[in-house]
RNA sequence: GCACUCGUAGCUCAAUGGAUAGAGCGUCGGCCUCCGAAGCCGAAGGUUGUGGGUUCAACCCCCGCCGAGUGCACCA
C-alpha cells in the first residue's frame, strides 16, 4: 500500500544518507486526525544517522509535499511525518486494496498446508468445548484458501486406544442393546458408567487396557464392535459440522496408523533415540533435560498417542510433502507437541514449517467440563440453545423484521453468535463460557455485523443504479465519516494478512467489527441517497465495498450474513 | 518442585515497540415527520498485578516478586 510514497520517501532518505539500508512502512495512524497513513522512520532513524528526529522528519515533509498524490503532509509530535492524499489518489488505493483482498489463484507450485482441527472422540458427541478449535481450524482453512494456498482440512477423530477399551468392557457388561441401533448418548452413558464403577472397583481400569490391547493384535470381534461404533460417531458429527459449516477433506482416526507404528518404534530403537524405561516401557530421553521424558510404548508393549503422532508425521510428509502442518490443539497439549517435534528431529527427520496452534480451555462459572463424569455440555445443545434464543429476538421484532425465513434466520444469527464469540477473541486466552456473552446479540456480535450488511444491501437495493468504485468522479470534498470509512476499507487486506500470518482469526474479526462501527457512524451521520449526485455516488459505492467486505470476511470465519434481516 | 500460559475499566475482552490505552455488557443522559433504532451520539469508569531494567519511545521486550490456570511416563 501506498508504494509511490514509500519509494519517495525512500529515494530522499538515500539521497541524504547513501550508506542507508532503508524501507519505508506506511501504516495507518492511531488516531483519526493523523492523516491517511503515517510514519516513524525518522524516529527510528534519528539515532543511527546522528540526526534529530524531528529534522529527519521535517526533511521528509519537504520532500512529498509537492508529489501530486499528496494533499498534505505534515511534522508531528516527536517526528511522525503524517500524510494526507488527495482524493483521487485515495480511491486509487481503495480499488488497489479490494483487488489485493480478492481470492488468489491457487498457487501449484507449492506442497500443500494441512491443518488438522476438531478432533472429536470416539462414542462421543462432540462437546461445547470442540467448537473452539473447530470454529478456530476452519476458519484458518478459509483464510489460507483465500490466500491461495492448497489446503489439507484434516479431521483426526480419536478411535483408538484405552478409551475405546473401556467403552467395549462396559459395553459387553451393561449393554442392553445391540450396537447398531445405540446412538452416541447411549455410548457416552456407557462410557460414564464405566467410570462410575471403576472407582468402586479398580479392576475395570486392567480391563479396558487389556481390551484396548486385544484390539491393537487384530480380535476379530472387537474389531467389528469398533467398526460400528466409529460409524455412529461419523454419521452424528456430519449434521454438527453441517450447521457449523466446517467441511473436511480427510477424516482418518488414529487405527490408519496401526500398521504404520512399527517401522516407526524400529526406526527409533535403530537410531537410539527410543530407550528402555520404567516397567519395559519405551522413552525418549531428550539431551540436557530439555524436556521431560516422553514415552512411546507402554510397559505391556501397546502404543500411545505420541506412537500414533509420530507415524502420522511421517505419513504426511511422505504422502503430502507439505510445506506446512498447523495442528489446533488447547494449551493442555503444547508439551506433547514440544516433545514430538524435538524427537523428530533426534530422528533426523526433514520437518515442514510446523506449529501447534494453541487455544485456551473452556472454563465454566459452575461446573467443569468432564466426560468421565458425565456432567458434559453438549455442543449439540448450545447450538439449539443460541437459535432458539435468536427466535425470540426475531420474534419479539413482529413487523420489523424483513425476512422470509426467520428459522434461516435465526439458524444463521444463533450459530454466527457463537461462532463469533469464539473467533472474536485472542485464541491463546482461556475462553469463559457464559451464555449471556456467547450468546449477545447486541453490540460486538455476529448479528452486529449481519445487521449491518442488511442495512448496507438495504440502500443498495434503494439505490437502483450500477454502483463501482470506477464511476465515482467528480467528488470534491469528502465528509470525515467518509474519509474514515475509506481508511477502515484500505486496511482489509492488511487484516487479512495479519490473520494469517499470525494465525489469529480474531485480527480478522475485530477489523470486520471496526469496519461495522465506521459504516455504522457514516450512515447516521451522512446521507447517501439524498446526497449530491457525485456523493451519492461515493457513498453508495463505500456502501457496495463495506457490505461486500463483510460478507467476504464473515465468510472466511464460517460466519453468514443476510441480505435481510 | 520444574516448565509453559495469562494478570488491562465493575464484568468479558482489544491494542505489528509509537502520538490522548480502546470496545462490548452494565450504569447515567440524548437521537426515529431522512436511506433499517438489532443502530447512532455523549458521560462516568484505568497507577495496564507489583518492583526494577532496556529504549528517543514499553500494556508489549528482559529480570525479580505476587496471583490465576495448565502440563510434567503407561489417558488423548
Amino acid at each position: 500500500m501506498f508504494a509511490s510514497l514509500s519509494q519517495q520517501a525512500k529515494r530522499l532518505l538515500q539521497a541524504e544518507f547513501p550508506d542507508l539500508e532503508v524501507d519505508v512502512a506506511w501504516e495507518r495512524p492511531s488516531a483519526r486526525d493523523h492523516g491517511d497513513c503515517t510514519t516513524t522512520v525518522a524516529l527510528q532513524l534519528a539515532k543511527k544517522v546522528g540526526r534529530s528526529p524531528k529534522e529527519i522528519a521535517q526533511f521528509l515533509v519537504d520532500g512529498l509535499q509537492n508529489m501530486p498524490d499528496v494533499e498534505n503532509v505534515e511534522l508531528a509530535g516527536p517526528g511522525y511525518v503524517n500524510v494526507r492524499l488527495t482524493l483521487p489518489a485515495l480511491l486509487k488505493e481503495l480499488e488497489a486494496a479490494m483487488n489485493e483482498a480478492k481470492p488468489k489463484e491457487s498457487k501449484k507450485d507449492e506442497g500443500p498446508v494441512i491443518i488438522e482441527y476438531s478432533q472429536p472422540n470416539i462414542a462421543k458427541p462432540l462437546g461445547a468445548h470442540h467448537i473452539i478449535g473447530t470454529a478456530i481450524g476452519q476458519a484458518l482453512v478459509n483464510i489460507y484458501r483465500h490466500a491461495g494456498h492448497t489446503v489439507i482440512a484434516w479431521n483426526y477423530l480419536g478411535d483408538y486406544g484405552t478409551q475405546f477399551g473401556k467403552l467395549s468392557v462396559a459395553f459387553s457388561k451393561w449393554g442392553t442393546k445391540p450396537v447398531e441401533q445405540c446412538s452416541v448418548d447411549d455410548l457416552l452413558d456407557l462410557y460414564v458408567k464405566f467410570h462410575e464403577e471403576a472407582e468402586q472397583d479398580k479392576a475395570l481400569e486392567d480391563l479396558g487396557r487389556a481390551a484396548s490391547l486385544r484390539l491393537e493384535e487384530g480380535d476379530e470381534e472387537l474389531r467389528a464392535f469398533w467398526k460400528k461404533v466409529v460409524a455412529i460417531t461419523k454419521e452424528s458429527l456430519g449434521e454438527l459440522y453441517r450447521r457449523l459449516h466446517v467441511s473436511f477433506d480427510l477424516d482418518l482416526g488414529e487405527s490408519f496408523y496401526e500398521d504404520k507404528m512399527v517401522p516407526v518404534i524400529e526406526e527409533g530403537k535403530a537410531k537410539g533415540v527410543f530407550v528402555e524405561g520404567e516397567k519395559g516401557s519405551l522413552i525418549v530421553q531428550f539431551p540436557n533435560d530439555l524436556y521431560p521424558p516422553y514415552l512411546i510404548l507402554r510397559g505391556d508393549g501397546a502404543t500411545l498417542y505420541s506412537t500414533r503422532d509420530l507415524a502420522q508425521m511421517k505419513y504426511r510428509m511422505e504422502t503430502y510433502h507439505p510445506q506446512a502442518i498447523f495442528i489446533a490443539t488447547d494449551i493442555a497439549q503444547k508439551l506433547h507437541f514440544e516433545q514430538l517435534i524435538e524427537t523428530c528431529r533426534m530422528l533426523g527427520w526433514e520437518l515442514p514449517e510446523f506449529e501447534n496452534i494453541l487455544f485456551g480451555r473452556m472454563r465454566f462459572v459452575e461446573k467443569s467440563m468432564s466426560t468421565r463424569k458425565g456432567n458434559i455440555l453438549k455442543l449439540e445443545h448450545v447450538l439449539d440453545e443460541a437459535v432458539e434464543r435468536a427466535q425470540k429476538v426475531i420474534a419479539e421484532r413482529g413487523d420489523a423484521i424483513q425476512t422470509d425465513e426467520p428459522a434461516a434466520l435465526a439458524e444463521m444469527m444463533g450459530v454466527g453468535a457463537l461462532v463469533y464469540g469464539i473467533l472474536s477473541q485472542n485464541r491463546k486466552m482461556d475462553l469463559v463460557f457464559d451464555w449471556e456473552k456467547m450468546l449477545s446479540f447486541d453490540g460486538n456480535s455476529a448479528p452486529y455485523l449481519q445487521y449491518t450488511h442488511a442495512r448496507a444491501r438495504s440502500v443498495l437495493r434503494k439505490a437502483e443504479q450500477e454502483v463501482s468504485v470506477q464511476g465515482v468522479t467528480g467528488v470534491t470534498a469528502m465528509a470525515p465519516h467518509d474519509r474514515l470509512l475509506v481508511n477502515t476499507l484500505l486496511q482489509y487486506p492488511t487484516a487479512l494478512q495479519e490473520a494469517l500470518d499470525t494465525r489469529m482469526p480474531h485480527k480478522l474479526a475485530n477489523y470486520l467489527y471496526q469496519l461495522a462501527q465506521d459504516f455504522n457512524a457514516f450512515y447516521n451521520a451522512e446521507s447517501i441517497l439524498q446526497a449530491e449526485e457525485s456523493l451519492r455516488k461515493l457513498r453508495l459505492a463505500l456502501t457496495l465495498l463495506t457490505a461486500d467486505t463483510l460478507r467476504a470476511g464473515t465468510a472466511l470465519l464460517a460466519i453468514q450474513v443476510p441480505d435481510r434481516m
